[in-house]
DNA sequence: CGGATCGTTGAGTTGTATCAAGACGGGTGG
DNA sequence: CCACCCGTCTTGATACAACTCAACGATCCG
């Protein structure tokens, strides 16, 4: 369970324990990382396109998204982020930044800055490749983000879209049984499957109907979940969660 | 200029220097590391989905691309990839290949046990900072594809396409002018762009009667650079390349 | 000179966007 | 505590981008 007063140190060890053992020197070194925190409101920007920051964030509560704008003004939602990521930690290597992030919901950033986690990289590989594959899990979502945009239907999609939320959120503890709690406007949602409000709105009467999920305000239940996966066309694989059990 | 008998210890010395100056001493490094080369020939299958390889591969020679298959048999082609890229540097932390790689075009290929790439970033942070970049930059591009595949019209991602590969096969030396050799099949461009083949080929048509590109064969010319980057409402900032002059 | 692959065209269909307007609901200020 | 307002959700009607199906032309190659 991420309890809302997790220190974002515990949180961060955690989740680097389920990919590597760490030692207790390496868990010193994290211990000591200076992280910064900060709450933040809804719908308020982190970074922006264009920004060189000097520090990357860890997300300790609440949901983010990173979006990209078109020249039209069209909003393209390219990942979300929930309790445990750090969105942003990219921008170790990428001096500029391509993308934008924002608060989905209100949020608890704690900030590091690029220093300490380059030291932190040359000094214990071991974590560096850790964070790495951070980053890379985060690629293989893109991956399946666009492949559904671009190959499946966006029922289909919003049913992937949920299953995706369903098992991340199981992963760091906030999940009740097949039900978990969705902050997220129908306008997000519409911009992260690539479709239209009215569109989306849609496709979640029609997944209701179908007896796939059940909505109660922010609240989803997932009655079956097998056939909902079917309807996604869902494969957990590309999550790379390390226990692939269900 | 990448000739054809570029070795691959020199490609990747030189993309690294690119990103960062190199001390001898990694080049050294660089240069022992054990690289294994092969031919294969179009069509081919590099790695699968659900491999677990040992070893990643640098692209030499030729153009590669990644994909996914839905259940119903649909494809995305969710990246290509150019002389000189690390297409599969991610499998050396996530251990299952959740896409699968294959040839476009008659390829050389470069193969690297992942043992020696791990010992190389032990052993040399900098070199894997520099590898880690490589594989952000990737994302970065899917990224960008995604809010192409989701926000804009097949006219202007099919521009936006055509915009990368030159300015990418620029920066390898793989252009003459304004003009490039694309090997890659409609059916292929269709399945990047996430349309449909006919619909790939009216759109070239549009873009040849707008005279945004002319072609002959798998030759592209771009007579203004300009008009089809507007088209495109393309921004090389995604690419993160050093050099950002045009 | 077949045969295979790739590119091109036409016609009909459909998923999804757009536009417009109304219903709901929760927060704020008078 | 009510009235108002703004954001969100919902619904209907219309429009169009892009898909599918089907066939034909162009190349290239053995």
């Amino acid at each position: 369970m991420v309890a809302p007063y997790a220190s974002a140190h515990n949180l961060m060890i955690r989740k680097l324990e389920s990919i590597v053992a760490l030692s207790d020197e390496e868990k010193q070194a994290l211990q000591s990382l200076p992280i910064q925190l900060a709450a933040l409101k809804t719908d308020q920007d982190i970074v922006c396109v264009g920004d060189r920051p000097s520090q990357c964030f860890m997300l300790v509560e609440g949901f983010t998204c990173v979006y990209k704008l078109t020249s039209e003004g069209k909003r393209q939602i390219v990942a979300f982020h929930v309790p445990g990521d750090m969105p942003d930690l990219h921008s170790l290597h990428l001096e500029v930044m391509d993308i934008s992030m924002a608060t989905v919901t209100p949020c608890t950033l704690g900030f590091i800055p690029h220093e300490a986690l380059r030291r932190l990289c040359e000094g214990y590989p071991r974590i560096a490749a850790a964070l790495w594959r951070e980053t890379l899990v985060d690629a293989s979502i893109f991956r399946e983000w666009m492949t559904g945009i671009g190959r499946r239907e966006s029922y289909n999609r919003m049913a992937h879209l949920l299953c995706e939320f369903w098992m991340r959120l199981r992963a760091v503890g906030l999940t009740q049984g097949h039900s978990f709690t969705l902050p997220v406007t129908q306008v997000e949602l519409a911009d992260a499957i690539g479709a239209s409000t009215v569109h989306v709105n849609r496709v979640f009467q029609e997944l209701r109907t179908n007896g796939l999920i059940r909505t109660t305000g922010a609240q989803v239940n997932i009655p079956d979940w097998e056939k909902l996966k079917e309807a996604a066309d869902f494969d957990p694989l590309y999550l790379h969660l390390r226990q692939d059990d269900e």
